[in-house]
DNA sequence: TATTGTTATACTCTATAACTATA
DNA sequence: TATAGTTATAGAGTATAACAATA
């Protein structure tokens, strides 16, 4: 406590001014970013919430509404707007659980595959990161990787 | 095309992949950023968007509308509502400028300088970033101002 | 009684187009 | 005519509450 460092509030001093910035620039070029991929989604006739959810889909593991409306963090009634959308584009089949009839699974199509893989191949473009080198992208995972609840529930790290 | 590394798309290959990875936890992360202050705004009384609002306007030096606009990256027509808000809320108060009246001026109120203070504070606590050592702080921000368009229009890196 | 999926509803955010008042 | 701000409107995204079917 002898010098200085030991700030009485968060967001305040060095650290917490060091802190802010990193936040905005975060923020900001996650904006730049999903502004960039929206433009992929749209070109796949996609709205960005409906790719999402396609992307998080498993056309090897079918799911459940309810698990993808966990993996999406957020409400069930939600799901059921987007997979209309999915199904009405004969991209996912929902499919009533014979052990469970409450459930609905969630069964990628053949023509969902594949436009599941542009939407994923759109993700990883990243035209915005051109500038930097393997090196500096390695570092960057890795330290985004240690931002808490950087643990990312499915596909940020493992693939 | 001896070797590994020519990738005919982007968005394949190795690059690709690792390119693939930090977008997504990019995304993440700020999504999680933004779940964490939005949390604070509410507390405040302000929606995300007017917060951003306020804090894009400088109590010293007054803009118009127009402007607003412009740094917040939307259209001329959103910034009527959120203006709205602001000046419900005691915290902006539109003027007519005389030397062009079809500018109004967004100007700050004492409240609005205290509010504001407080959003500020809010961007900069990032608990998420608490795991993080100030030396990784720096190279984040260092890196993070190396992707395209991280530039930022105003408040991300210099302050 | 608890849970799944659905529906109805509402609010925020954002965009487009048409209007007004100034210039 | 061009521009600033406004209004009306629409669509995407997300949340809550109530409901039917199933467990």
């Amino acid at each position: 406590m002898t010098t200085t460092g030991a700030s009485p509030r968060p967001g305040t001093g060095e650290r917490g001014e060091l802190a802010g910035q990193v936040v905005r620039r975060i923020v900001h070029v996650a904006r730049a970013m999903r502004h960039d991929t929206d433009l992929g989604f749209a070109r796949l006739g996609l709205t960005p919430a409906v790719a999402r959810a396609l992307h998080q889909l498993d056309p090897d593991r079918p799911i459940a509404a309810r698990e993808l409306a966990e993996q999406l963090e957020c409400d069930r009634s939600n799901v059921t707007a987007l997979v209309d959308k999915l199904e009405l584009a004969g991209l996912v089949h929902r499919q009533v659980d014979p052990a469970d009839r409450r459930l609905k699974t969630l069964v990628v199509t053949d023509a969902g595959r594949g436009v599941r893989d542009q939407v994923h191949q759109v993700m990883s473009e990243a035209r915005l990161l051109a500038g930097l080198s393997d090196d500096e992208l390695g570092t960057l995972r890795e330290l985004l990787g240690k931002v808490s609840d950087g643990g990312c529930p499915e596909d940020c790290g493992g693939e």
